[in-house]
DNA sequence: AAGGACATGTAACACGTTACATGATTTT
DNA sequence: AAAATCATGTAACGTGTTACATGTCCTT
């Protein structure tokens, strides 16, 4: 369960709530973790019974309360444990190739829009993490200057991704073309 | 359940059993699950249900006997209408990046081998991928030369995608070499 | 005789998403 | 007054993996 450890990453930095952890974890690249509440506040139950986080509950006003979540000591040595595992190969799901794959099945028109469509989702969606980098929208904690290269990196793995994948969808439907 | 076309898929070749299904998904790039009983079996049933799939059983002994599943027209339309359905984005997980987003707390060398360790993996997946691919133990159905070009493209995207991932990694640890 | 391929299925678990449920506080 | 944000949680569902369970047939 990788989000456990990006929520340890998190709290190495400073003391957060569950919401805080979401938001920053849906304006940062590497999460994948689409805005969830269930996934965070059930492995922030999980690390707590785990001794790796503690909480103190702030009250404010006559109902509302916040958990505020500090990071253990167990908890920053299982971050750095987990920190210099083996890395593994990434995972990816790309179900427009399952299509693709029967494309041949379609008329030429169709399988040219099928692929004028892939195209034009992958352009905008460059387009959108391009202005979010540009905006510096994205969270960059650059508390060190290392710490501010890597992630910039990371923001630039993301971007190549799919700018690769514009250059293959591009190439592909010229070469169609040229039949 | 993007499962459920790639079996109409394959059926719309020819007739084949769980096992046969089980076998070719493993064979071919676009194909990310793993060789995995539960979700065949149970997507076969479901399709069949739907009317989507015929099944003859043939018997083979005094125990043995396998389903032959078959397309019937009804499937046939619904492998079409999602063929023409809009893509999606392709969906990347890569843990790696998190343990990179957090892995300035580590000492330099630790860093560099966990660098390391992820080319070293990228660069084997990829040997492996091209010797698939030139040994031709990849499914390609070339039933139209339209088809066998689709084939290769889809080949082709996976294997630029690891590609594109080692020339990130590899520039990424020259410019920390560089420090 | 042993091992591998053939063949079908179930059980338990892990991960992730959407939607539901509640209600206070702050901003417009 | 309405809308957005803050804040925590639960329920139901979908998808995918590993391991379990069973037994035959074929090759070495």
């Amino acid at each position: 369960m990788d989000i456990k450890y990006a929520i340890l990453g998190f709290l190495g930095w400073q003391p957060l709530t569950g919401y805080d952890l979401k938001k920053m974890m849906a304006k940062s690249t590497p999460y994948y973790w689409s805005g969830n509440n269930n996934q965070i506040y059930t492995a922030l139950v999980q690390l707590h019974k785990a001794g790796m986080v503690t909480n103190e509950v702030e009250r404010r006003g006559h109902y509302l309360s916040r958990k505020i979540y500090t990071i253990t000591d167990k908890g920053m040595a299982a971050l750095r444990e987990w920190l210099t595992s083996p890395p593994e190969l990434p995972l990816l799901r790309n179900s427009f190739l399952v299509q693709l794959a029967w494309a041949d099945q379609l008329e030429p028109h169709e399988q040219d829009c099928l692929l004028e469509r892939y195209e034009n989702e992958v352009a905008s969606h460059l387009l959108i993490l391009r202005e979010e980098q540009r905006r510096g929208s994205l969270i960059n904690p650059a508390r060190t200057p290392r710490e501010k290269y890597l992630w910039e990196r990371i923001s630039e793995n993301h971007v190549q991704f799919y700018e690769n994948e514009l250059g293959w969808i591009h190439r592909t439907r010229e070469e169609i073309k040229e039949k």
